[in-house]
RNA sequence: GCCCGGAUGGUGAAAUCGGCAGACACAGCGGACUUAAAAUCCGCAGACCAUAAACGGUCGUGGGGGUUCAAGUCCCCCUCCGGGCACCA
C-alpha cells in the first residue's frame, strides 16, 4: 500500500516529535539549569513537592508536576531565573514492605524506582534541573538530618523522654501525633492507634507555637483553608490555672491540691464539682486505698479503649465516678465533690477541670446525667431573668451571684480573677496549646539513624556523637521482620561503638527518625545540594528563599508544612537562614478523580499516566490535566477529554505545516491596517494573549488559557479561506503563528519546541521572551452594546467603540425592536454604561 | 456540634469589578468526503411553548425571601454534597 506522503507530514505524531526532543534536552544538562546569584535577574524559586518513590508515577503526580512545570517556563520566558528542582522523599516503610515481600534490599529498591519514576518525569518533558536532584535515603543527604539533630540536641531541642506515644501495631513503630487520624494510622487506616509507654525522641516544636501561629497571619500567600488548619492544630487557648485545694484523708503526696485549667475563670463561683482525667495523679492516689474505686476508675479507661476500637474517638458517652473526696475552691471557700470521668483528657492543660454546668455544655450534659448541682452565674444583664442554660456567651455577659465580683463583664473579669488568684498564690494566667512537641524516634530501618550513643559512663543519658563522626551510616544488611522492636538493633555491628566520651564500649541509638525530618528542609539542600562540608551554603539559600511558589497536596496541610515551617525557624535562629518562612506562596491543587473516586489501587480506577503517553502523546496528558478544570478544583479524568485535546494539536499542527512558509517571515514588518479579516485575527491574537499572561499572574485558571488558545485557533481557522485569498499579509500570519506557539509553550513543551523549529523560530522555545499584548491592536473600531428592557435582553446594537452615553442611547432608542417593543409602554428610565449596556425601564 | 469549600445544560466547565448566563471542550445528532469505516471538515445543540418554515414567546445558575434599573455574582434563611477539626475545658 502506498503511504500518501503529503498526509503524513502534516500529521501530529507526539509518539515520534516527543522522544526526539526529549533525546535532545537530555543532552544539554544546562538547559534546565538555573543561573548564578550574578544573573542580572529577578529569582524565582519553584517547587512541587517532592515524591515519595513507589515505582510509578500516578496522575495526582502528572498534575502536579503539569501545574508547576507550566509555571516555571511562564517564569523563564518573563525572564526570570528560574530554578526549578526535584527530588526523591526516599526513606519509609514500604521499602521495607516490599524487602520482606520481595527479598530485595530497600536501598535496592527504592534507587530502582527512582530511576524508574525519573525517567518518566522525563517522558513528561518536565523542565527539570536534575544537576540539584536530592535523594534523602542517602547518606550525602540523610548526615545532615544527623547533624541538625545534634545542633539541636544542643540547643536543647531535641530530648528525649518516656511518655504515652501512638504505636500503629501494623507499622510496628511510634507515630507522631500528626500522623494519627481519628485514632488510627495514616497509613492504616483499619489500624487502631494503640498508646504505649516509651522513651523516644521528641523536638520542641512547642518552643514555637507562638510564632508559627503569629506567622500564619502574614502568609497571605497560602490558602486560607490551610492556614486555619494549622492554626486549629496549634490550638492556642489563653486561659487561667487555679488550684482547689483537696480536702481529704489521702495523705499522699502531690496530694494537697488540684490545678485545673479554664478559659473562663469568670465563671468560676458556679463551678459545683471537680472533674478528673482517669490519668491523673491525685484519681491515682485516691485509686491506691480505694480498691472499689480503683475498680470503677479502670472501666473507664477500658470504656475509652472500646470506643476507640469502635471508632468513635470525639463524643462518646460521658461517664464518671464520684470520688467521695472534696476540693476547695479558692475564690468562695466552698466545697464541691471530686469526680473521675472519661471524658476529661489527661494530656490536654492539667488534665482536670472545674466543671460548671451552667456555662458549658459538656459540664451541663454530665451534671444532668449525675444530678449534679447547676448554679447560675453569668447573665446577659445583671437583672436578666431566667436564661436558658447552659448560657456559655462570654461577650456582652455579665457576672451574677459571684461575691465581689457580681456585676463585672465576663471579659475584663477573666483578666482580673486570673490576676487576683495570682496575688493570692492560688493560680495564674496562662496560655495552652494542643500542639505538642514531635515525636520522632521510629523503630524502623529505613530512616536516618539518631546519632546518639549510651554509656556506662553517663548512666543512662544518651550521649551525642561529635559532627567528624557523621554519618552514622545505616548498615545494608539487616534482618527486617515486623517484629520484635528496632531492626537495626539485631545488627551487633551497628549497635556496639566506642563511646565519644571515655573511649569505652558503647550502644548506638537503634531508633530511626521519622521521615518527615528529611521533607522539613529539602527545599534548603537544592540550592546547594552537592555541598559535602554544610547542609548548604548560607549565601545560596538566602539568594533563593523564601520561594516564590510552592505546589502541593492538600493533604500535607499539617504535617509537612508545619514541620518545614518549624525546622525554618531552627535554622534561621542557627544563623544558617535570613528568612523566617519557607514559601511566600503556597498552592494546593486538588485531587484526581475517576468514576467518582479518588484514584486508587485498591478501588481499581487508576489511570496509567503511560498509558495515556503511549495513546495521545506527553503533551495531550498534560494539557488535559490543565484544561478540564482549575487547578484547585478536583479533576475527574475522561480519556475522551484528553483525545479532545489530542486533536486540537492536531489541528493546530496542520495549520502551522500549511502557514509554515508565511509564519517564518519574522523580518517582515506589518503595513497599515490590513484587511478587516486580518484585523479581527490580530485583535483575537492579542486579546489571548493578554488573557493568558493575566492568568498566569492571577489565578492560574490554566483551563481558560487552553480555552483562549482553542478560541484563537478557531479564529485562524474561520480565517482560512481568506488567507488562501490572499487576504491576509504574511507579516500577520506570522506572527499570528508565532505568538500561538510562544504561548503554547509552558503547557505543550514538545509540540511548542517542534513547531518553533517548523516555523523558524531562533533558539530554544522556552527562552524567547514571553509575548506581549499590543494595546493598539486589541482596539476595537466598533462594538456591540446589548440592549435590555426591565433588564431583559431585547437585541444587540452596534456603535462606535467609546461612544459617549447619548450616543449610545441614542443608538439604543433607534432600534428597530427596541421601538416595537417600547411600542404603548412609557419608557420612565434609561440606563447605560458606556462600553457595557443599556437598560430601558419601561412601564 | 464548629470552621472552610461547593451546587450552573446530557458531561467537564466559563462568566476575573453587580451588566448579553452556558465561552471552550466532551458526549450526542445531522451533513460532506469514503465502496465502507476510521480520520478529517462543515453544521445543530439549556428547557419548555409555538411554528410548514422563518420570525418569535416563556422559564432558567440547589430552594425560599430581600437589595438593585440590573443578581450565578451582594444580604438573610434553608437543603444537599465535599473537606478539615471535634469531649481541647
Amino acid at each position: 500500500m502506498q503511504t500518501n506522503e503529503t498526509e503524513k507530514q502534516t500529521r501530529y505524531n507526539p509518539a515520534e516529535i516527543e522522544p526526539k526532543w526529549q533525546q535532545r534536552w537530555d543532552a544539554d544538562p544546562a538547559l534546565y539549569a538555573a543561573e548564578g546569584h550574578d544573573a542580572g535577574k529577578p529569582k524565582y524559586y519553584c517547587i512541587e513537592m517532592l515524591p515519595y518513590p513507589s515505582g510509578q508515577l500516578h496522575m495526582g503526580h502528572v498534575r502536579n508536576y503539569a501545574i508547576g512545570d507550566a509555571l516555571a517556563r511562564h517564569m523563564w520566558m518573563r525572564g526570570y531565573n528560574v530554578l526549578h528542582p526535584m527530588g526523591w522523599d526516599a526513606f519509609g516503610l514500604p521499602a521495607e514492605n516490599a524487602a520482606l515481600k520481595n527479598h530485595t534490599p530497600p536501598r535496592e529498591w527504592t534507587l530502582a524506582n527512582i530511576a524508574a519514576m525519573r525517567k518518566q518525569m522525563q517522558r513528561l518533558g518536565l523542565s527539570y534541573d536534575w544537576a540539584t536532584e536530592v535523594t534523602t535515603c542517602l547518606p550525602d543527604y540523610y548526615r545532615w538530618n544527623q547533624w541538625f539533630f545534634l545542633k539541636m540536641f544542643a540547643a536543647g531541642l531535641a530530648y528525649r523522654k518516656k511518655s504515652k506515644v501512638n504505636w500503629c501495631p501494623d507499622c510496628q513503630t511510634v507515630l507522631a501525633n500528626e500522623q494519627v487520624i481519628d485514632g488510627r494510622c495514616w497509613r492504616h487506616e483499619d489500624t487502631i492507634v494503640e498508646q504505649r509507654d516509651l522513651t523516644q525522641w521528641f523536638l520542641r516544636i512547642t518552643k514555637y507555637s507562638d510564632e508559627l501561629l503569629d506567622g500564619l497571619d502574614k502568609l497571605v500567600g497560602w490558602p486560607e483553608k490551610v492556614r486555619t488548619m494549622q492554626r486549629n492544630w496549634i490550638g492556642r487557648s489563653e486561659g487561667t490555672l487555679v488550684d482547689f485545694g483537696v480536702d481529704s484523708e489521702v495523705k499522699a503526696a502531690d496530694c494537697a491540691k488540684i490545678t485545673v485549667f479554664t478559659t473562663r475563670v469568670d465563671t468560676i463561683f458556679g463551678a459545683t464539682s471537680v472533674q478528673l482525667a482517669p490519668e491523673h495523679a491525685v484519681a491515682k492516689a485516691f485509686a491506691a486505698e480505694d480498691a472499689a474505686l480503683a475498680a470503677k476508675i479502670e472501666e473507664l479507661l477500658t470504656q475509652q479503649t472500646l470506643a476507640r476500637e469502635a471508632g468513635d474517638v470525639g463524643g462518646i458517652e460521658k461517664h464518671g465516678v464520684d470520688t467521695g473526696r472534696f476540693a476547695v475552691n479558692p475564690f468562695n471557700g466552698e466545697r464541691v465533690p471530686i469526680w473521675v470521668a472519661n471524658y476529661i483528657l489527661a494530656d490536654y492543660g492539667t488534665g482536670a477541670i472545674m466543671s460548671v454546668p451552667a456555662h458549658d455544655e459538656r459540664d451541663f450534659e454530665f451534671a444532668q446525667k449525675y444530678g449534679l448541682a447547676v448554679k447560675q452565674v453569668i447573665a446577659p444583664r445583671v437583672d436578666a431573668g431566667d436564661v436558658t442554660l447552659p448560657y456559655t456567651a462570654e461577650e456582652d455577659a455579665v457576672l451574677v451571684d459571684s461575691g465581689g465580683w457580681t456585676g463585672e463583664s465576663s471579659v475584663e473579669a477573666q483578666q482580673k480573677m486570673a490576676e487576683f488568684a495570682k496575688a493570692n498564690g492560688f493560680g495564674t494566667a496562662t496560655v495552652t496549646y494542643r500542639l505538642k512537641d514531635w515525636g520522632v524516634s521510629r523503630q524502623r530501618y529505613w530512616g536516618t539513624p539518631i546519632p546518639m550513643v549510651y554509656c556506662e559512663c553517663s548512666g543512662e543519658e544518651p550521649i551525642p556523637l561529635p559532627e567528624s563522626a557523621l554519618p552514622v551510616v545505616l548498615p545494608p544488611q539487616v534482618d527486617i521482620t515486623q517484629q520484635g522492636g528496632s531492626p537495626l538493633g539485631r545488627v551487633p555491628e551497628f549497635v556496639n561503638t566506642t563511646c565519644p566520651k571515655c573511649g569505652g564500649p558503647a550502644r548506638r541509638e537503634t531508633d530511626t527518625m521519622d521521615t518527615f525530618v528529611d521533607s522539613s528542609w529539602y527545599f534548603y539542600r537544592y540550592t546547594d545540594s552537592k555541598n559535602a562540608d554544610a547542609p548548604f551554603a548560607s549565601e545560596k539559600a538566602n539568594y533563593w528563599f523564601p520561594i516564590d511558589q510552592y505546589i502541593g497536596g492538600v493533604e500535607h496541610a499539617i504535617l509537612h508544612l508545619i514541620y518545614s515551617r518549624f525546622w525554618t525557624k531552627v535554622m534561621r535562629d542557627l544563623g544558617l537562614i535570613k528568612n523566617d518562612e519557607p514559601a511566600a506562596r503556597l498552592f494546593t491543587q486538588g485531587m484526581v478523580i475517576k468514576d467518582g473516586a479518588k484514584m486508587s489501587k485498591s478501588k481499581g480506577n487508576v489511570v496509567s499516566p503511560d498509558d495515556m503517553i503511549a495513546r495521545y502523546g506527553a503533551d495531550a496528558t498534560r494539557m488535559y490535566a490543565l484544561f478540564a478544570v482549575p487547578p484547585d478544583k478536583d479533576l475527574e479524568w475522561q480519556e475522551d477529554g484528553v483525545a479532545g485535546i489530542s486533536r486540537f494539536l492536531n489541528r493546530i499542527y496542520r495549520l502551522a505545516t500549511k502557514y509554515g512558509n508565511m509564519s517564518m517571515a519574522k523580518d517582515v514588518a506589518r503595513e497599515g491596517k490590513g484587511s478587516a479579516v486580518e484585523q479581527k485575527l490580530l485583535r483575537k491574537l492579542h486579546q489571548t494573549i493578554a488573557k493568558i499572561t493575566m492568568d498566569f499572574s492571577g489565578r492560574w485558571h490554566f483551563n481558560t488559557s487552553i480555552a483562549a488558545t482553542m478560541e484563537l485557533v478557531n479564529e485562524v481557522v474561520a480565517s482560512e479561506s481568506a488567507i488562501d485569498a490572499g487576504e491576509v499579509s504574511t507579516a500577520a500570519v506570522a506572527e499570528v503563528f508565532r505568538n500561538l506557539v510562544l504561548l503554547m509553550a509552558p503547557f505543550a513543551p514538545f509540540f511548542a519546541a517542534e513547531l518553533w523549529e517548523q516555523i523558524g523560530g531562533e533558539g530554544v522555545v522556552f527562552r524567547v521572551p514571553w509575548p506581549v499584548a499590543n494595546a493598539e491592536l486589541l482596539r476595537e473600531d466598533e462594538v456591540e452594546i446589548p440592549v435590555q428592557m426591565n433588564g431583559k435582553l431585547v437585541n444587540v446594537v452596534k456603535v462606535p467603540a467609546g461612544s459617549k452615553e447619548d450616543v449610545v442611547k441614542a443608538a439604543a432608542l433607534a432600534d428597530a425592536k427596541v421601538i416595537a417593543r417600547a411600542e404603548g409602554k412609557t419608557v420612565v428610565k434609561v440606563i447605560v454604561v458606556p462600553g457595557k449596556l443599556v437598560n430601558l425601564v419601561v412601564k
